[in-house]
DNA sequence: ACCTTCCGGGTAATGGATTACCCAGCTTCT
DNA sequence: AGAAGCTGGGTAATCCATTACCCGGAAGGT
């Protein structure tokens, strides 16, 4: 594996040059910058990345740790972070904590360790973990979920407001009985889904029972149990309010096994506008988030943090869209 | 940042004594290795990675290059990778090439240039871009697609069976105007599930023509315009061969615009068993990739390689299993 | 013509962890 | 008791790119 010495030597120059013609941070004889980039062509120089990131004590690399790599609306976070970050020369390496407090907090560490620009992530909850990068001065931005007690930069959605809406449209609609399977206790999103569903009944004035409420993972099959649990009661809902679009295909498997038919029967609302959405029978009625642009906010918003760790955290809430869909007509 | 030397002088011994109890490669003193273990914790010590990884000239990491992070078959596949990779003390940074050379490109450049331990990444189909892996004797493992003319460790799945088994399925089902919307060209998948749908008409004596066949990116959009091209056609097929689940979503929606029920008027069989095939009206009749089973597998070829790169490549090939639902039911 | 300034480019220090090499001291064998 | 062997731990070399510092020569000023 050649070095920077190699080139330099090839070239006929010193390596200080080699390194000074490879990142034009200085000027240097366009002569010399063409024999080194001839030099290290040839030998197929390719820069060693630690040595490089020891030196500079710092790599342009942006770790983006998401809580759940199947779920399409972080996959879309991740676009939206990958094309800022380009833009500007950086790299984005993608972390899976999987809602895993653990797997978080080890991610965190590897991105203190190897000296990362800064840290996007959707934390799972626990504040003990983003700690560290407080204390080392790294710069991280939090999406989709803030962080209690922090004061941090952070890029959210108003979930609670649109929660609060499905349901008022549900009610609308008017459903009599409607539950909620949302995430569970302690992840924000999911507090907050429940809040809205709650506030909306409350501004309805019906009365809210726990009975038509299941909490559960954020994945299809908790909500499954969850929707089977619901419908098997001896009052089953007549409407439910799904907290994501993994939980959406959960309930949906339910209601067929059931026999029932989104809509008239039991309409629905779920958060996150999956592709698949419209086409399922009914076409289901869903909260749409700003998904990638809450990557291309987050970004942005840290690579203003890394330029300047001074300033003032900034939370940015992004509005949710109701998009009504057959799932939830009488 | 605390520095070993800084948890070297708190436990009051040698550095190479701090690097040798916090990896337990060499025996040292149980008491030795509680100071430095209490020293690293109170100073919160990280070792500096760049450092290590320099000095190691090998980072304990894995880079998955993926063509699709949206894509759910390319994310079980990162699962896959994930577990294995993690039982052994590997890290998994996954990098999203969007079927794309240049940033295929790119993102194996970064790999070289970080030292990664190994590679792992479904190729665009250039064979260009890994031979500096195999120049630099960096270890790579190639999924879902082989590459032309290069000797390596490969998994793959048997697709092209797998559509002709899937086309027959149509055949036996009685669908006559049997079409088929698949990748772009040279996209190895794509063309061997083109090549699979031809066998199967090949081998029922019937004539396949240009005219049911549509070639477009694998997303939605691409294979949505292909459909209601297909559709709008003197004499369209009755059924239809998709080479992925985000084209059967493009797909769907034209059958919905066109105001046509899958099943009886236009048979449908649809690559990838997507979480939400079972849940359109009718269910989807998928090919089931065994996607996270590619990611362990590979991760294991991967592994050994690392351990040994002078062992003989080796291509593993896994099954496909078709799921019959409503969609191909006449 | 001489002095100052500027600029391009070389020399060598630097970043922090790992590890080859060496040494001190203890065990064990003759 | 002396030699040989072993073991735990310290010293310093090493990995490689970047960059502070310095120097020689050219340009410009008086």
């Amino acid at each position: 594996m050649p070095t920077i010495s190699d080139v330099a030597d090839r070239a006929g120059v010193s390596t200080a040059t080699v390194s000074r013609a490879l990142n034009g941070k200085s000027t240097v004889d366009p002569d010399l910058v063409a024999r080194v980039r001839k030099a290290a062509e040839e030998l197929g120089y390719q820069p060693n990345g630690p040595a490089r990131n020891l030196r500079r004590q710092e790599a342009a690399v942006i770790a983006l740790i998401i809580s759940d790599v199947e779920n399409p609306f972080f996959t879309a976070i991740a676009r939206g972070v990958e094309d800022v970050a380009h833009e500007v020369g950086y790299s984005v390496v993608l972390c899976n904590s999987d809602e895993n407090a653990d797997k978080e907090n080890r991610y965190i560490d590897i991105a203190i360790q190897e000296r990362v620009a800064g840290v996007i992530l959707s934390p799972t909850g626990t504040t003990t973990s983003v700690e560290k990068l407080t204390k080392r001065g790294t710069a991280f931005v939090a999406v989709d979920r803030p962080l209690p007690g922090q004061e941090s930069d952070v890029v959210l959605v108003d979930t609670r407001l649109a929660a609060r809406q499905a349901t008022a449209h549900l009610i609308d609609q008017g459903y009599q009985r409607i539950g909620c399977i949302t995430g569970p206790s302690g992840v924000r999103t999911a507090d907050d889904r429940l809040a809205g569903y709650r506030d909306a009944l409350k501004a309805a004035r019906r009365r809210s029972t726990t009975k038509l409420v299941r909490r559960t993972e954020y994945k299809a099959a908790g909500a499954h149990r969850a929707a089977q649990d619901l419908l098997d009661q001896p009052e089953p809902p007549d409407a439910l309010l799904v907290a994501n679009s993994a939980m959406a295909v959960g309930v949906l498997q339910a209601l067929q096994e059931h026999g029932i038919r989104p809509g008239k029967a039991v309409g629905l609302v779920a958060f996150d506008d999956a592709p698949w959405a419209a086409l399922v029978d009914p076409p289901l009625t869903v909260v749409a988030q700003p998904a990638y642009e809450i990557g291309t906010v987050a970004a942005r918003l840290l690579l203003a943090r890394i330029a300047d760790n001074t300033r003032p955290p900034t939370a940015t809430t992004l509005g949710a869209r109701l998009i009504k869909r057959g799932s939830s007509q009488r």
